[in-house]
RNA sequence: GGUGUCAUAGCUCAGUUGGUAGAGCAAAGGACUGAAAAUCCUUGUGUCCCUGGUUCGAUUCCCGGUGACACCA
């Protein structure tokens, strides 16, 4: 039995500070499912908004950059075509224009990184609750239908967008999910795709537009079960960084976070699991059964909607008379048991390669 | 009330022609580079229901309890 870390108190103007001073570019809230991430990440913010606020006034509190002039930028990026262009893009009435804090700061706003999340209707089964965020712009939820198959390399490519676009509004990125992989894909870029060796290809890549690169890109989806899988990844590598680069010249090492301080929302394995078990019967009695039904109803398979695991897999098994009621809730329970431990075992991970990680209460 | 069957790991059960036991699931730990809510690896776990008898030795055979189930009244 791995021993639960030691609690930390977490002091958010301490936090504000080390950001205001450039020592840290973005703020992390990991941690299990059911843990309490979204409802602290929330909180974090408006502790950030209200010391922001507080400090309008004072000659102390500068913003780092102060690109108030850059504010209307995520609108301009809408309506290019792709229906997952419109991923990260503030609805209006949540623009920082409309709310601007202390200091030239657009307040801080969340980016999620969980994996399931960016699927549209798709809400009772993963989780959302999007009542909590509140005022606080959120980023990277509900960004492609649903059946859809998004993965790491999206979303390594649609955070760095994402973040590059607050830290250009002058916001403070706070990080928000459970999925380790993408967590690390975001803070560590180690999986950043490389420049294309060859560089015929490369030039060829440089003339076409982003519209034209695009098609070509998914045309060669989906890659898995594939025979020419290395051959085709190398192109899809290529047709990648030829789409980013036309969205962004700069060099990309500008935009991506450098220093990130993470906070884990610390919960005991009987304290996590009562709370799994209890968050489960909610969404049941929500309507989690009916969700699934209007997917299947929408055209989605069962076999689409397994794929996505835990409650999709389980409670599409049970709408369809796989399972009783009762085999569902256990086994279902059992596999969110399950997937919170070896979350766990993510982190554990990233802390023994050397990543701090704040382990702090949620609840207080 | 009678007859029969059963009682072994947290659960469902296998097994020992008498030498104190093993599968699946659960649990715990780990890994993870284009499905990550996925996928995969490793590791235990025991008064073998309780008395008594036979025996060098009983979880195993026998007597008697207790409990569960089934059938008959």
């Amino acid at each position: 039995m791995a021993p639960l870390p030691e609690a930390e108190t977490i002091d958010a103007s301490v936090l504000l500070q080390s950001y205001l001073e450039g020592k840290t570019d973005l703020f992390c809230v990991l941690g299990p499912t059911a843990s309490g991430k979204t409802r602290y990440a929330v909180r974090l913010a408006r502790e950030f908004n209200r010391l922001l606020d507080k400090a309008v006034e004072s000659p102390f509190i500068r913003c780092p950059d102060g690109s108030v002039s850059e504010t209307g930028r995520s609108q301009k990026e809408n309506g290019s075509g792709s229906d997952r262009t419109n991923g990260g893009i503030i609805p209006e009435h949540r623009s920082p224009k409309n709310g601007m804090h202390g200091a030239g700061c657009a307040g801080a706003e969340i980016i999620s990184a969980d994996s399931r999340q960016v699927y549209k209707g798709m809400d009772i089964g993963t989780g959302k609750d999007m009542e909590e965020y509140g005022e606080i712009p959120y980023h990277l939820i509900d960004i492609v239908p649903p059946g859809s198959k998004y993965n790491i390399y999206e979303y390594q490519r649609d955070f760095e967008k994402a973040y590059d676009d607050i830290r250009h509004r002058g916001g403070i990125p706070i990080l928000c999910g459970g999925s380790g992989l993408y967590i690390e894909a975001a803070t560590c870029g180690y999986s950043l795709p490389e420049v294309p060796a060859d560089p015929e290809l490369r030039a060829e890549l440089e003339k076409e537009d982003t519209e034209t690169l695009i098609k070509r890109l998914a045309s060669l989806k989906p890659l898995h079960n594939t025979t020419d899988f290395d051959t085709r990844k190398r192109l899809i590598r290529a047709l990648e960084i030829a789409i980013y680069e036309k969205d962004h010249p700069a060099p990309r090492t500008d935009y991506l976070p450098k220093h990130t301080y993470y906070i884990g929302t610390l919960v005991s394995r009987d304290e996590r699991n009562a709370r799994i078990d209890r968050r489960l019967d909610a969404r049941l009695e929500e309507g989690m059964a009916d969700e699934i039904r209007r997917l299947l109803d929408s055209g989605l398979t069962p076999e689409d909607l397994i794929y996505y695991g835990l409650e999709y897999k389980y409670v599409t098994m049970y709408v369809t008379g796989e399972l009783d009621y009762a085999q569902m809730r256990e086994r279902l329970a059992i596999a969110i048991h399950q997937f919170a431990k070896r979350q766990m075992t993510w982190f554990r991970g990233m802390e023994r390669q050397g990543i701090r990680i704040h382990w702090t209460d949620p609840t207080p």
